[in-house]
DNA sequence: GGCGGATGGTTCGCATACGAAACATCTCTG
DNA sequence: CAGAGATGTTTCGTATGCGAACCATCCGCC
């Protein structure tokens, strides 16, 4: 018989509905405030991010742009489309594999990207950055220990 | 001259880095898994998060849905929609106020909720049932703070 | 050299997701 | 009670966002 899980108290209900809570908050208002930010430029919060991201590198592959913002190549196709269409950004075969499309920028994507000081996920790192150097260490351990275990109850299913 | 914010030491950028990526982590990864659970039932993300929030309570009005689930009321028209389509839910349009309109399991609904036992945000919460009390206490504590400061710093604007 | 599987992108269909505008209804104020 | 403004919902246009299917290319292996 396998070992059963260390029995230990739990945390209450009420705590953990208030950390699910405030980590969805978090998540919304960070997106909400990138795409404000994004708006006075004519972006969206995707576009933006992308921009910054080509900024220090000059191209990407977009398989690799899609990993870093964390969506499917499908979806970058299309935000890559668009940002195509306004002149942003220039897609070009990459000689040495045929399949791959390395995204640069655009002389206007590099000006544009230039005049905008902050990045997508600032204010959150702003905020964080007021937190005491303990309390901050603290909740990249828990967090990054919950991280772990959600990676390991997904690869077991 | 304003007074400068107070000096204090600032955590690491590493550190800050983390707890963003792990933070965007956790979200993604919670969304993507109930929208897996959702899948088996032939039931979107959202949509789930609708059937479960109605059950308790029988009936909400459109307004009270769409600020559960954190999103606009003309998203929400849209998943109600979808879902009356499929005979999951019914409108109605309230007595004491014409304006708001009541949405209210069916039995199918109902049936199909039942049959699900798991909540949307379940993993999530299965994960952090996990920690000690007092992790669990520190994190709702820093992450509640920074709920806190980010509504300030959005309400100032 | 050639073939079978893996990889990178695109296309398609669908479901969120949002803001702006339109519409009905309610509420407040005078 | 009438008008003005607020509130609840829907509609519309556009932008993600995903999985499945597809095509081109690459790679390993015989």
């Amino acid at each position: 018989m396998p070992p059963r899980a260390p029995e230990h108290h739990h945390p209450r209900k009420r705590d953990l509905d208030a950390v699910v809570e405030a980590v969805l908050y978090l998540y919304t208002e960070s997106r909400r405030i990138t795409k404000g930010l994004a708006g006075r430029y004519g972006l969206t919060g995707p576009q933006l991010a992308v921009l910054k991201m080509l900024e220090p590198v000059g191209k990407l592959s977009l398989s690799e742009l899609s990993e870093r913002i964390r969506a499917r190549n499908s979806t970058v196709t299309g935000i890559i489309d668009r940002m195509q269409r306004e002149g942003l950004v220039e897609r070009a075969r990459s000689e040495s594999d045929r399949r791959v499309v390395h995204i640069g920028l655009t002389d206007k994507g590099r000006e544009l990207a230039a005049g905008i000081s902050v990045e997508p996920v600032d204010i959150f790192r702003r905020v964080l950055s007021e937190l005491t150097p303990r309390d901050a260490a603290e909740l990249e351990r828990i967090l990054t220990q919950l991280a772990h275990r959600v990676t390991e109850l997904v690869e077991r299913a």
